[in-house]
DNA sequence: TTTATTATTGCAACAAAGTCGCATTAATAA
DNA sequence: TTATTAATGCGACTTTGTTGCAATAATAAA
């Protein structure tokens, strides 16, 4: 299955590469002009996420947000960095820091989910 | 709101206790003997995490599994050990190793969930 | 450039996790 | 034994995310 290019993929990217923060599928729906479908729009970030080019992550609020990957390389992705979502603003961002996790003996490592809550420097 | 003793609420604890895993409520359902409202049990676990006898642990699969506080202290619990949740045999586990996560500056620490996926000794 | 192929989209329906209001039941205190 | 109010069950609801299907549009082939 060849992808093509559209403009409701090329808007969402966009929107990931130009923000600072992770974003959830209904932030993007929030900055995305005019409309775009729901369902449309969780394929493409699917697809995104398929071939590499943006990250999930699980937040403790039930909701999945999407960041593009920045220190990843194709074929290389490495995602043990720390993510941290500011309990007051809500932003949800990357942090450089990664972590070593040390797998029990026989365990295999596939990928990693970290998220640290609290306040950031703004709203400490 | 004084809490109190319930036939419910052991019978969820005692799972809990019990278990060598961690539980979502879904799995919790299919242990309790005879019927349980979701609802109820919703209450009951979230009461737990209040009360600190239990904690959450947000899962990539789109649930929250709950596990029985065993090294936290009252009024002193560090939830920054990993979780690994096996993509063959499901089971979310506890692993010993704690985290260390260097906050940037001016950030404050509240919690942290941090889930590893792959496959464990048995499914390796 | 035109046509054929098939990925993408929008819609609607659905699924699963979790919450909430309300009336009823039952644990605890008086 | 009675009064108080926490806990329960029920049903409706919310939110996040997925899926089948028909219509649309990006790309390859002619």
């Amino acid at each position: 299955m060849k992808r093509r290019t559209t403009s409701s993929k090329q808007a969402v990217f966009n929107i990931l590469k130009s923000s600072e923060v992770a974003l959830s599928q209904d932030d993007i729906e929030k900055k995305v002009a005019g409309e775009m479908n729901r369902a449309t729009m969780y394929r493409i970030l699917n697809s995104f996420c398929e071939d590499g080019h943006v990250h999930r992550i699980f937040s403790d609020d039930g909701r999945t947000y999407f960041a593009v990957c920045l220190n990843c390389k194709e074929n290389d992705h490495h995602h043990n960095h720390v993510h941290f979502r500011c309990l007051k603003c809500l932003r949800m961002e990357c942090l450089k820091e990664e972590i070593e996790i040390k797998m029990p003996q026989g365990y295999t490592f596939k990928d990693a989910n970290c998220l640290v809550t609290g306040y950031c420097n703004c709203c400490s």
